[in-house]
RNA sequence: GCACCCGUAGCUCAGUGGAUAGAGCAGUGGAUUUCUAAUCCUCUGGUCGCAGGUUCGAUCCCUGCCGGGUGCGCCA
């Protein structure tokens, strides 16, 4: 890794220098913007400049006098106000290559300190079908835990199911009433939703029927058996449909415990929190409160009304008894920290229960928890209107249909080119494209803007899309179909291309890429960056022939081809992507 | 009311305390006897919502406004 080493090497040219660095400075070496001045920047100087009282250009010449890095640098120079300009030497980038293929992790280093880390993400509620609101929250954590996973972590995911709950009385009472046996075989969760929303508007209309419907969900609750059978039946058949459509997306879990899981640790977790005082009981309900730890803008439990600080409860049982979202949230992580030993919970939800997570977060640390704890939030989905997609009584899109749609158009376009391919392999690309398709549409946005959902956007194989990350791989792999037999690759490798160089630097940034997408849990920068590896690829490729060329000039740009395979490959799985040979 | 998120090209969106703010789509004009044209190259397109402040340097950080969204005691 390059920049790693940089920064090393200019902490100890500061010392050479004899320049005290102040307390926990780390000079800043990043990727150089503009490739006229070097592939390396930092802004060091100019940054101590002030501080130590120098002019920057002069502190910049006394570090440089003082840096060591003749096998990395060919040149280093300092520009404009300060800025010291690295360009890397071609035997280094020579040597970063053949990291790259020599290493089953195409040089991408491990962390320094793994961790254990839990994921939480999906979460779809039993007895509903998933729609696109589910992509982000499963799409974004899947590829955080490729990531984790590939640079050395341990991680644990986990499918916090929405299994229990109000909606179980109607669900029962539906199921007892007006089930119908024969459409329940053929689509068991369309069949649910159906008579959930018959009973749903059944209450509406009749203030009995809502009244059955909580005595069938005190039944459950109190373990009767037949609507334990029928919730169990529920949780199965949906269980079932949800592992069909977690296949189509390779995105699989450690773990699926559930809301239900915790039923049992609820009662003594309120009663343990009551009796530490964390919690007290209000107006009926048991809650936890300010406890005014912090400055009152800053404290999850308080807000403000006209001019005065009022107290926002985390309510974890309500007057009834019952338990809520957080009281189960709060016993998930005493499962998460005392079973698997958990470093970290990371929380792929979105943003809307920012609120939620900061009263959970801040209640669970009361009570001892040392756990980090991050809620990483997503943006909405919004519909045409620009407004929410409703999950509760709006029509919105469901994830397979989302899916069938991307598939059958890359299947249209694969059927559109003559490349003598099977029906089945037709298939196999269609379904590897369309999948990918709308995963990198997810994956390459950042998180936390909202954006409004478009099939043509979601299914685009144009542009900055996963077809045109796919083509590239495909070039690659042509080129090695087309050699007679297996070529020894070696170390005498030229640059004689500025495009040759280029694509080489971009292929070394891999290494630092996949570090920083865990820095802010970004999924996108990865995204971001794969796609400039297949642009400057592609690129290089109608520069440079490969097969025409000869000697160490066709051992070279074979060379980056395979590295640029080999990243691609890597770097599309790990946002989930597949690659195929031909397309 | 308070808190959080968002405001960047016609559209959809990246981006960063640094040098001339980038892509895709749309529009324009080209490139294939040559390794997959699902490709490459041209050109067109900007008051980075507005106004102050901090800084050697601000689209980015701070403050205030404007506009959009979300959340805020017994749903999950």
């Amino acid at each position: 890794m390059f920049r790693a080493v940089l920064t090393e090497r200019l902490q100890a040219a500061f010392t050479s220098a004899g320049i005290a660095l102040p307390e926990g400075f780390v000079p800043s070496v990043v990727i150089a913007s503009d490739t006229r001045y070097g592939d390396y920047q930092s802004n060091a100087a100019m940054v101590l400049s002030k501080q130590l009282k120098q002019n920057p250009r002069a502190l910049a010449q006394q570090i440089v006098d003082q840096l060591q890095v003749t096998d990395l640098c060919e040149k280093i120079s300092i520009d404009g106000p300060g800025f010291l300009n690295f360009t890397v030497s071609p035997t280094a980038l020579i040597q970063r290559l053949s990291v790259i293929l020599k290493d089953d992790h195409a040089g991408v280093p491990p962390v320094t300190q793994p961790k254990r880390i839990v994921i939480d993400f999906s979460a779809p509620n039993i007895a509903k079908p998933m729609h696109v609101g589910h992509i982000r929250s499963t799409f974004i954590g899947d590829s955080l835990a490729r990531v984790a996973r590939f640079i050395g972590h341990t991680v644990i995911t986990d499918n916090h199911v929405g299994d229990w709950g109000t909606q179980f009385g109607m669900i029962i009472h539906g199921w007892k009433t007006q089930l119908d046996q024969a459409k329940l075989k053929l689509d068991p969760i369309q069949e649910l939703v159906t008579v959930y929303k018959a009973i749903n508007a059944a209450t509406k209309a009749d203030e009995a029927v809502l009244t059955v419907c909580k005595t069938e969900l005190v039944k459950l609750q109190q373990g009767d058996a037949e609507n334990l059978a029928i919730w169990k039946e529920c949780v199965r058949l949906t269980l079932e449909q949800l592992e069909k459509v977690y296949g189509a997306l390779d995105v699989t879990f450690d773990h699926y415990l559930g809301e239900s899981f915790y039923n049992d640790a609820l009662a003594p977790l309120v009663a343990d929190m009551l009796e530490k005082g964390i919690a007290k009981v209000s107006e009926g309900a048991t809650a936890v409160f300010s406890d005014g730890s912090v400055k009152p803008e800053n404290d999850p439990f308080l807000i403000s009304d006209k001019d005065e600080w009022k107290a926002a409860p985390c309510i974890i049982r309500k007057t009834d008894g019952g338990f809520l979202y957080a009281t189960t949230d709060l016993a998930t992580i005493d499962y998460r920290v005392k079973e698997w030993k958990a470093d970290e919970i990371w929380y792929v939800v979105g943003a809307p229960q920012q609120l939620h997570f900061r009263q959970v977060f801040a209640a669970a640390k009361r009570r001892g928890a040392t756990t980090e704890m991050t809620h990483i939030a997503f943006g909405s989905i919004l519909g045409p209107d620009g407004k929410m997609f409703k999950t509760r009584s709006g029509e919105t899109v469901g994830l397979l249909e989302v899916i069938d749609e991307a598939i059958e158009r890359a299947r249209a376009a694969a059927e559109e080119k003559e490349q003598g391919l099977s029906d089945a392999d037709k298939d196999e690309i269609a379904r590897i494209i369309g999948s990918g398709s709308v995963k990198y549409a997810e994956l390459s946005q950042n998180r936390l803007t909202d954006y409004k959902f478009s099939w043509d956007k979601m299914l685009s194989l144009q542009g900055n899309t996963a077809p045109y990350l796919l083509n590239a791989y495909v070039r690659t792999r042509s080129i090695f179909r087309k050699l007679e037999g297996s070529v020894e690759l070696t170390a005498d490798l030229e640059f004689t291309e500025p495009a040759e160089r280029a694509l080489a630097m971009k292929l070394a940034h891999f290494a630092e890429n996949a570090h920083d997408v865990l820095e802010d849990h970004r999924p996108n920068l990865l995204a971001n960056y794969l796609y400039e590896v297949a642009n400057t690829y592609h690129g290089f490729y109608e520069a440079c022939n490969v097969l025409r060329s000869e000697g160490a000039i066709r051992n070279t740009r074979l060379t980056l081809c395979e590295a640029t395979s080999r990243v691609l490959k890597t770097g599309l799985s790990l946002l989930g992507i597949q690659t195929t040979e031909r397309m």
